[in-house]
DNA sequence: CGAAATCATGTTATCGATAACATGATCCTA
DNA sequence: TAGGATCATGTTATCGATAACATGATTTCG
């Protein structure tokens, strides 16, 4: 049984394959019974055009190529999402690759994308190889970065200082009075989103002169829970009397919480714990955890809208950066209430750099 | 500037463009000397071949649609990446969708992903429209369905029975000696994975001559911890004397034990909580839950695997299923102990249809 | 040593849709 | 009502790589 291509579905309608063509797009001029004939014959047929031929004819892959570090991470996951909610009504689809947290798979993806010519890629930035950094520059396509302000971004941007979020979030820590303030991070980060929330964390430690050497790496990006706890045991260890932990990300502070809980300091009572990103398990967890909200699916929105701008108006030689979006800092409350509803609540903060 | 095409790196080669064509596949026979220079030319020119002429005129794109309910599940994130681990190597590049647990959505993503000629269809197990199933049987591709044994399968199977893996941790519960055992799950899950959970339930608890009415459905598909603790709470208040409670999911089971911890009740001493999946939050939250192992990470690999045998032997008229995965119950153990690991041991049982 | 096999490379045709241009029919409007 | 504008559809050329076949050079082996 050989596929049914337009030709046949025109030959049986008794128009050209041109006519059907339009037929199959919402902007073509066509008679409104010729389309209604036509995809009359088209459901009858059960025919699917050959995007890979019209592609190649057209010369418009519609994919839009996205690169995150993993897809294990409900931001990444909702951005994926609100990138699908903006590029499948304009007829884009996302092609999705995820790094594993790694530049060399990342290199690999970006060159294996740009063989399928993506018209535009989006990228969550990382500490990207050089020759990753020229594929992207020289691909002749729009090229956004995501989840940050890079310092020498390489095309567009939608993110946020993940460095300014942490020293916000730090600083509310020694609002409340906290000064022995440690952080659980990562190893081997170098170039990446946590390596920014630890440099925050610094600026607002020793800007307020405390102590920054309490810091424990426990893990290559991502840590995990269990990381979380193993880290927080060995910062208790070493330095007993600390009040108050910046968790690099919540999963990470989650961790920590239950090393607090089985170890028998209560929370926030004896210890603070703040994390990273606004995970369901922070706001769910009992005591609750005070975490920086960060909209990934509003993200994806943006950058899948900043992309159709692009698109549309290619010409277009200024480098508008996409609007930042807004990160909150959800504050958890002390006490634990026999209430089914996660005791919280929010305070709005600038993104900002 | 114009992208540079093949005819333009063998003309700087000096020799036909069939020959760079060889030489960027490896299989293609070709003098080692040729092949290097050929290779020189493409990085100094920064060539990238173009995979949508390459696949118009070769007739394969290279692509594995797959279809997922949610990118924000580990699991489905962990089976995307086990795919990509087989599939890659080999040539082939998932091409990934979600259908936010919708049909509509299914349907809408198959007939898309099918002008795009993908080689085989990953699809999960869900409630699929018969238009959707139409368009995958007619296909002329391989079709593999994951993370359930289907009834009706539509082509291949690589997945485990949800109902026999309730109905064993129910059993579990019930052999621990709790005889009031509610259900916690789903609305509008009909042919999801989540009611062939429930019908485990069931199976177990009026096989046992239990009590079977306890059940509270919370949200459609995927239920998430907030409202595990609202169904929990509304569980509690019809039925205070319930000593176990199944859920469809670990998320929904952690919500559930917070609303236990709100209201004083021990876990699991009070109420045995027994959750689905093996989430990371299940193993490290104290007090630990008791969840089923499905290892997403095979069933992405088992389905890749399966897949690249398909393509080889194409003619094989046999549809063999493919191995079905192991399933495991992790049991929590009730001890709070002041250890920083968390503190489960596992069974191993079959995954039996 | 010579014929067949193997190897490295070149030539030609082709995949299926669509852009660009062409054409006849119908509709306005001065 | 004539002539241009608009509309619906048809015709032709084309996108860039690769399959299939062709060719000359080299190797192998009886």
């Amino acid at each position: 049984m050989t596929r049914i291509k337009m030709s046949d579905v025109a030959r049986a309608a008794g128009v050209s394959a041109m006519t059907v063509s339009r037929a199959l797009k919402q902007d073509g001029r066509i008679a409104p019974a010729t389309r209604r004939k036509i995809l009359a014959v088209v459901g009858k047929l059960g025919y699917v055009p050959d995007r890979i031929a019209g592609s190649f004819s057209s010369q418009r892959s519609g994919f839009v190529g996205v690169l995150v570090p993993s897809l294990n991470n409900p931001h990444f996951a909702e951005t994926a999402a609100g990138l699908q909610d903006i590029l499948a009504p304009a007829g884009l689809h996302p092609l999705l690759g995820h790094t594993n947290y790694r530049a060399g798979q990342a290199e690999l993806l970006i060159e294996t994308m740009l063989a399928r010519r993506p018209e535009a890629m989006i990228v969550t930035f990382d500490d990207h190889t050089p020759r990753a950094r020229h594929l992207l520059a020289t691909a002749g396509i729009p090229i956004v970065e995501i989840w940050e302000l890079p310092k020498k971004p390489i095309g567009h941007v939608v993110g946020f200082s993940n460095r300014d979020a942490a020293a916000a979030m730090t600083r509310h820590l020694i609002g409340l009075g906290r000064r022995r303030i440690g952080f659980i991070g990562e190893v081997n980060d170098k170039g990446t989103r946590g390596a920014e929330r630890l440099k925050g964390y610094l600026d607002a430690v020793k800007g307020a002169g405390l102590d920054s050497s309490r810091r424990v790496g426990m893990h290559a990006p991502p840590i995990n829970m269990s990381q979380g706890r193993l880290a927080m045991s060995e910062l208790l260890h070493k330095w007993p009397d600390t009040d108050a932990v910046m968790c690099v990300s919540d999963p990470a502070a989650f961790g920590a919480m239950t090393c607090c809980m089985l170890l028998g300091k209560r929370v926030p009572e004896d210890i603070a714990l703040a994390g990273f990103g606004d995970f369901e398990i922070s706001r769910c967890a009992v005591p609750a955890i005070s975490t920086i909200a960060v909209d990934g699916l509003d993200i994806g929105r943006r950058a899948g809208a900043l992309v159709l701008n692009l698109l549309q108006h290619q010409k277009d030689p200024a480098r508008p950066l996409g609007r930042v979006p807004q990160i909150i800092v959800i504050e958890a409350l002390p006490a634990l209430r026999a209430s089914t509803q996660p005791p919280q609540k929010t305070r709005k903060m600038p993104a900002g750099a």
